[in-house]
RNA sequence: GCGCCUGUAGCUCAGUUGGAUAGAGCACGAGACUUCUAAUCUCGGGGUCGGGGGUUCGAUUCCCUCCAGGCGCACCA
């Protein structure tokens, strides 16, 4: 079921479609141009336009207005909802819809309830969405918790456009850097009991590894110590490795963040990784050069060949990432996504390159770059250093200023725009802080509700009739953008991009508090009175779906 | 040196796949509470959209070039 803002934009681009039809050879048209329609930013210019007539103008040999003029007097509207089409400007069509399109939006959302904001754009097409993927060698720092709220954002998005989407973590227990954690492991080990080791300056030197030793120390003692070397290294990552990745889960848990895959990296390790390496040199592109096995990553576009498999017949971190996301292409989704750092950036053309290599479509794979997030405390950037373990990690952020601060600050950006993050300003209960302003305007609802409640006033039956008195410039505009939420939505998901969301919720958050200053619920006149009832009622539905969508709650008091 | 991202108001950032008079929040200044939460609202000043070329009816948006910042450029992950 679409939404009425939807279906009024679908008409009018069938009309448009037919009318062009209609004067095919009247403009001179070789083929039927694509029509697309905008929402104007300026008000007088209606709900919807298009500035057909203006690209048509040249092709036609006619002066714009006159080709808007022809396309007029062709259209039929088969919503019923268009009042008028007006020509403005150089040859703007603007669509002024009957004002009754506001209720049926209304009704629509108190009928469809928590449900309202979903779209159709994704039905019938599935995706498997990757992000976070951190080593478990360490805890999630910042970085993988902007990764994390975007991630999940887009899960929620992506399913609310009608997506079946897969959430999938990618863990990283196999490889150089599980080698490297265990040979920290059984430094830190051996510190724990007394012995003199040092940490290699490539090894990580987290405390959390230190108090996960310690611990362990206490436990067994000197026990494990009598190991061979290989043995021992292989027992303190029996025993971390699942202890670092349910401290992960656990963190991603307070977030607000789950996955309904974990995909071991240990799994490709050999079978996959050899039957990928055959497959792409049995189609030549592999070629063996200095005792290792190179891919002809540049036959794609990238600057080098890549090792695939070392001359110690070793394989790279890229020969199991090859393998795994030739496991990913052959599960059969429509889309991939892998949500990356930026520091992994260059990593995006190899990747591709292999993929194509494998002869799988680059195009169905889409990776979403997140930029750095700079933290600010106190005005100051707080520094960060990952060779001496001194990260923030994500459990002290949201320990410190809370999920929904947290979510919202990570989201209220681009991706691809670096981030500010001041912990302050997070922390801060007052109107600096955008994530209270929006939950606040929830929270004025629901006291409104309650008071409703408590008098024994009932709301009434969601129709036009009682909304048809709501016809102030203030209750007109909130009603309008309540009606946006499915397009949002639906562009949010197509474009990838969860932060048109957090606008939307501050765009929202602000009609609402301006009607909320303007108009009076309780005690007006009593149909105005019902009548402003559905509306807030309205309005707290789409604040509290948009909210949900973002991953942050809607509290019912603040 | 090469590649990717960024450059828009004092600060942090949006900008509807090339549109109409470039927006929001914060900060600053002036106002609005005997009434549903003032964590709110109203009004105001504020701009060479990094610079310069080009494409066209029309460019913050597309192309070229230069400048500045960030991040990458491994047989690390």
């Amino acid at each position: 079921m679409k939404s009425v803002i939807e279906r009024v934009r679908g008409a009018i681009e069938m009309g448009l479609v037919q009318a062009l039809g209609e004067l095919g050879s009247d403009l001179n048209l070789e083929s039927m141009p694509q029509v697309i329609l905008e929402q104007p930013k300026e008000e007088a210019h209606g709900q919807w336009a298009s500035n057909l007539a203006l690209m048509l103008a040249k092709p036609a040999k006619r002066p714009p207005r006159e080709v808007a003029q022809l396309i007029v007097d062709h259209f039929q509207d088969p919503s019923g909802l268009v009042r008028e089409i007006e020509i403005a400007g150089p040859g703007f069509l603007n669509f002024h819809l009957d004002p009754a399109w506001r209720q049926l939006a209304v009704v629509e959302i108190l009928t469809a309830g928590s449900d309202y904001g979903s779209c159709q754009v994704g039905v019938g097409k599935s995706i498997l969405l990757e992000f976070v993927s951190a080593n478990p060698t360490g805890p999630l720092h910042i970085g993988h918790g902007r990764g994390a709220a975007v991630g999940s954002a887009l899960a929620s998005i992506l399913e609310a456009a009608g997506y079946q989407v897969t959430c999938e973590f990618y863990l990283n227990d196999a490889g150089n850097q599980i080698n490297k954690f265990a040979q920290s492991l059984e430094v830190r080990y051996r510190q724990a009991l007394g012995e003199e080791s040092k940490l290699p300056e490539d090894g990580y030197h987290g405390k959390d590894l230190v108090e996960l030793m310690e611990e362990l120390a206490q436990r067994r003692g000197e026990s494990l110590l009598s190991l061979p070397q290989a043995e021992l290294q292989q027992a303190l990552v029996d025993y971390a490795l699942p202890i670092k990745v349910k401290a992960i889960e656990k963190d991603l848990a307070a977030f607000g963040v789950h996955f309904q895959n974990w995909f071991r990296e240990s799994t490709l390790h050999p079978g996959a990784i050899d039957s990928a390496v055959a497959k792409l040199k049995a189609t030549g592109q592999l070629y063996e050069e200095e005792q290792a096995l190179w891919l002809r990553s540049t036959d794609f576009g990238d600057d080098k060949d890549r090792v695939v498999i070392r001359d110690s017949g070793v394989p790279t971190y890229l020969a199991a990432d090859i393998a795994y996301h030739d496991d990913k292409y052959r599960r059969g989704y429509d889309k991939l996504i892998n949500i990356w750092g930026a520091d992994h950036h260059g990593y995006i053309v190899r990747i591709k390159a292999a993929a194509e290599a494998l002869g799988h479509d680059p195009e169905k794979l889409a990776i979403i770059i997140v930029q750095m997030v700079n933290l600010y405390r106190g005005g100051l950037a707080v520094t960060m250093s990952k060779r001496t373990g001194e990260l923030v990690t994500l459990s002290e952020i949201v320990e410190e200023v809370g999920p929904d601060a947290a979510r919202f600050f990570f989201l209220m950006r681009s991706s691809e725009s670096q981030l500010d993050f001041d912990l302050d300003l997070a922390k801060e209960q007052s109107d600096r802080n955008p994530v209270f302003y929006v939950q606040y305007a929830h929270a004025r609802i629901c006291s409104i509700l309650r008071q409703a409640k408590e008098q024994g006033i009932e709301i009434p039956k969601a129709d036009g009739e009682h909304l048809s008195i709501l016809n102030s410039h203030e209750e007109e505009q909130l009603m309008e953008k309540l009606a946006q939420l499915p397009l949002c939505v639906g562009e949010a998901a197509q474009k990838m991009e969860p932060h048109r969301l957090a606008h939307y919720a501050q765009e929202l958050a602000a009609q609402f508090h301006l009607f909320y200053t303007r108009c009076r619920v309780l005690g007006s006149e009593e149909e105005l009175q019902a009548g402003r009832l559905l509306l807030i009622s309205a309005t707290r539905l789409v604040l509290a779906r948009t909210l949900t969508l973002l991953g942050i709650s809607a509290p019912e008091r603040m």
